[in-house]
DNA sequence: CTGAACCATGGAAAGGGTTCCAACTGCTTG
DNA sequence: CAAGCAGTTGGAACCCTTTCCATGGTTCAG
């Protein structure tokens, strides 16, 4: 048995339209109307029919995210902050993994899909490759969160100004520095400037600060801890000796260091200094002094962009900026200054 | 203007039952009369309304389908296998990426999600741990594909028969037998016996065969080239020289395996004997000797079992077996036998 | 030739919401 | 104290399709 609109108004005395508009928050509604009708809702159990509400409403209330297949911390809490906020003006939301290009494709353009959304989030995505015009192929609003665009609401991260701390703060230490990032893209369906912005910031940083970081001393590689692992003996090879300096432009690379670092029974911090990219939660249980991004406010944003627009906002598209920030660990610490 | 079933009617002169049930396949519609109806709804360049149907017909015709995340050949061929037969009985297919098991428990047990599906296929997920009984909590159907259950419906490969098949076949080779896989579970959220049940046939086979194959000739890796070319090396120093022969628990280990032989200068199918699993489309190119599996029509299969289930089919669960088949080319081609 | 059985068809009802309009309430204001 | 007004509320109409029922026309056996 399926529960309606009705059961509800009936169980909390009210009409049918009453409760509909308590479900699309319209400002109409008396407090305690609302308090009353919320109650009945939960003691009912009651879940919207979103097939209904967009016959009825010609919305279907419906958020498609568009991901690339990377199960990292970093999309579980980035569809976090996206749900969350989506959630508040309930809009649900339909995941959609890129496998690859053509499904991409065949997904914005098609209309026979059961998501038909009412907007659409595409994340780490840069459209010039695919769309040379930069447009997705869709009516729907679209916003984009860990990327840009000027077509586009977009919510993004300053992935340079990140490298550029990272190497501001490597720079103040002795021993040479070098760089650790992925040059291949995530995931064949999806192209990113996330890593080539990181090394940017970091390379013009350590120059700015006088130091050299020529292309010999920037390594790319695999984004998994073993490439990492083989880049530190690289490093290490290069310098034949320690103390360096070591920008891992991802936690997960870092975290490769910092174990190969074990192996060799170096110190981190002392003989090699690592700063990493993301403050995932276990960054703090290994001592790794990394660059904090605010992962779900991030998503967060992109999703409030996105309602306003299924609200009927048509300014310009807007970006908004997040700023990273260092965290300091042991893995690269700065000796506390003593004022003599 | 939305046009709607009563446009077309309109125009084709008859009623909107008789056009709903042109639009449903239904038996009843006298052929000249379906014609003119389709007729007009090319005319009128018509779409039915989804959501609509869905919530007439009182069902969604979606199907969820669970998937791990990993953007492999494999997924892709499963998933176009499982559309096209969704697609013909009116089925919507909603993708659902597993980042983590969290977000599958809530999922599975959330009513609030937008694919409020009418059932789930689940892929590549022993449901042993994450549910000791065996069974997903939801009360709609369930298949498996690329996993097996005594609880539902499911289409599989015969895994283990495809690591026999290549163990008699690298038996048959001078030198000594190796075998690369991937012990890891391939995804944070999914568990799966795919390379436990390769490894067991193989390792069958090739000590049915009179062969040794101690555990210190299975390298377990990483699902990666560059883990797989490693194993190479531990390989080689094991034995100390060559022809070796190799069974590669996934083409892209395989591949790896055959990169590595072209960088030491080894020649493949002389000096290196490789056996990969998968035949994805580059197998043929760059002649791979491999284990075929029909993934196409194990997705298929999947999906009419899902489907029977939805129509209403209530009998015992069912296990759809497929066999994989051995496709030589030259990384192992066995010598022409000459009948003297 | 007459019913019975069947097929094809039209159209109303159903399905679960949203929206609009009318009606009611409770105040403020002249 | 009456009129005016804003804020709430109920419920009918509507969104687009499916499904069910009634109807009319055929076919076929007796």
């Amino acid at each position: 048995m399926k529960l309606t609109i009705q059961d509800v108004a009936r169980l909390a005395g009210v009409g049918v339209g009453t409760v509909s508009r308590v479900l699309n928050n319209h400002p109409s509604v008396r407090p305690a109307t609302r308090l009353k009708i919320e109650e009945a809702m939960r003691a009912l159990d009651y879940v919207p029919n979103p097939h209904a509400r967009r016959v009825a409403g010609g919305r279907s209330y419906t958020v498609s995210v568009l991901l690339p297949v990377v199960a990292t911390e970093f999309y579980t809490r980035l569809l976090d902050g996206m749900e969350a906020t989506l959630a508040e003006s309930r809009y649900d939301t339909a995941l959609f993994p890129i496998l690859n290009e053509e499904r991409l494709v065949r997904y914005l353009s098609s209309n026979t899909l059961a998501y038909q959304a009412d907007g659409v989030i595409l994340a780490t995505h840069n459209l010039g490759e695919l769309y040379p015009n930069g447009r997705l192929p869709t009516q729907h609003p679209v916003a984009l969160v860990d990327a840009r665009s000027p077509n586009y609401d977009s919510s993004f991260l300053d992935n340079e100004m990140g490298g550029c701390i990272a190497g501001e703060f490597l720079a103040g230490f002795d021993g040479p520095i070098h760089g650790i990032f992925v040059r291949e893209p995530l995931d064949r369906a999806f192209s990113s400037t996330v890593f080539a912005d990181r090394m940017a910031g970091f390379q013009r940083a350590v120059e700015a600060r006088g130091r050299t970081l020529g292309p010999e001393r920037l390594h790319a590689v695999a984004l998994n801890q073993d490439s990492a692992r083989t880049a530190l003996h690289r490093v290490l090879e290069a310098e034949r000796g320690t103390p360096v300096n070591v920008f891992a432009a991802a936690d997960n690379l870092a975290r490769g260091v910092l174990e190969e670092c074990a192996v060799l029974g170096l110190k981190p911090g002392l003989d090699v200094r690592v700063v990493g990219f993301d403050n995932h939660p276990w960054a703090a249980d290994i001592g790794l002094t990394t660059i904090e991004q605010p992962v779900e406010a991030m998503g967060s944003a992109a999703a409030r962009l996105l309602i306003r627009r299924l609200e009927g906002y048509s300014g310009p598209p807007e970006s908004i900026r997040f700023e990273p920030r260092l965290i300091e660990r042991a893995s690269a610490r700065r000796p506390i200054k003593t004022t003599s």
